[in-house]
DNA sequence: TAGTGGTCTAGACCACTGC
DNA sequence: CAGTGGTCTAGACCACTAA
């Protein structure tokens, strides 16, 4: 009664908490078209004195919408809808060797896909190995190896983090070692040598970003990442490739396909 | 001043929200055994008074360790320390072809790789497909189909609901209608029944659970769950099964292995 | 400078648990 | 019944943005 005189508009039943009705509330609202994608919400105080409830069930409401990547906050100025669709990324024994024939790399061709525009940095570095890394590669614990990290955005928006180590005695003085890996990318550069990759094992998890990881990835409040480590191995069984690559969970779709026998 | 006189022995700089410096001091305590596996926290009163901050603040923290399924709350009792490990799932055109070969699904197999006691329930269902389902296994949409409902625990935690759809023109009357499948499960049976399948596809995609998720897995707090839709496809390119899993995203790793060419 | 969300506090009421 | 966490409120201070 204090404030806000149409509270409580919208029937809330008790079983639930308000916030998690709220957020189901306003998610409507965005899905109806409310809310259009790149506009702003009302801002917290406001949907308080709508709903009748206060600011800070407004905030935890909010926050639902924003680890589902429904919305963005930004600082100073509001809350916005979002517009990024779901991106699709495909591993497949068959995919593998199109993609190897391409010019441009799978990523690249997801964003055409879907009529976004696909950009990536490209950093390297010589670095001393990872202790889990240097396992994998079968390095000793100092030794340093390539690390070629990238950051890959859709129209502007940071969307993969992936950082690939390489063995020295293989990497050192080649291609792979430039920003520019050409045709066909690491895994071309790497069969020219001698190491072509013929098995992969991809382990995913659901986690946290770390800070740097959030900034980069440029995330908003309680949202996961995806990692997935990839290692590449050799007929003989040699790993030539250790790939980590985070992603924001909410806006990837993971698609593996395979045949057996 | 006002209470708990020890408050703020430890410093918390001032960059970071306190409620995420508390997560990292608890989540470090957990790490050294402090609070060992099965133990409780102190409440939430306890801990603010500890370290000089409100109660919300410590809550706020709890829901962060909570989230990353360190910790679980008994509602009436406590914050208790979890212990369940992480479990790995393997999916490999080998692998497939060994987990065909034994007698116990390789469900069973990896927890007891882990030592842990592994179960599950199953309920059998015929349902009108729902609306995408039907659309993969090429059926008109009010057709009923075979529906097998599993929820599998390990060591009476629950990790996984599975939903298996099977079209009622090779499931009716089988051994793919009865609770247990037979030895090679569902996919000898498919086999044995001329619809072997060879191709398969998994999406992968991480959100929040629904409620009903939420409460069969019994998950706690801001947790996300996995979800996995897999397709079983005959060499002649028929879809014979629809797999829906749901997973609890902080104690599962997926682990994909596949081969060039 | 006014408005935004981030965060914190003190206090409150609730449902649930175990004694 | 006392203790637990779930949730809500009113009020506050802050950093940041845009006008």
């Amino acid at each position: 009664m204090t404030h806000g005189e149409q509270g409580s508009q919208v029937p809330l039943e008790s079983a639930r908490s308000q916030f998690r009705q709220l957020a189901d509330l306003i998610r409507t609202d965005i899905e109806r078209g409310t809310y259009p994608p790149g506009s702003r919400l009302p801002s917290e105080p406001d949907l308080g004195d709508r709903y009748g409830v206060s600011r800070q069930t407004v905030n935890n409401a909010v926050q639902i919408l924003r680890s589902e990547g429904l919305v963005r906050v930004d600082r100073g100025v509001g809350t916005i809808v979002r517009e990024l669709p779901v991106i699709t990324t495909m591993r497949t024994t068959r995919q593998q060797e199109r993609d190897a024939g391409q010019a441009r790399g799978a990523f690249q061709a997801e964003m055409e896909r879907l009529g976004l525009n696909a950009e990536s940095d490209v950093r390297i570095d010589e670095v001393p190995a990872p202790e889990d890394v240097a396992g994998h590669l079968g390095i000793s614990l100092g030794e340093t190896v390539l690390a070629r990290e990238r950051r890959m955005t859709a129209n502007d928006i940071p969307v993969q983090l992936a950082t690939s180590y390489l063995p020295m005695d293989i990497a050192a003085g080649t291609q792979l070692a430039e920003p520019d890996t050409g045709p066909g990318g690491t895994y071309s550069r790497l069969a020219d040598l001698g190491y072509a990759p013929v098995s992969f094992i991809e382990s995913v998890r659901v986690r946290l970003p770390y800070d740097d990881e959030f900034r980069l990835l440029a995330m908003d409040g309680e949202q996961r990442v995806i990692t997935i480590r990839r290692l590449a191995q050799t007929e003989s069984g040699r790993t030539v490739e250790v790939n980590d690559m985070v992603l924001p969970a909410h806006q990837w779709e993971l698609r593996y396909q395979w045949h057996a026998k």
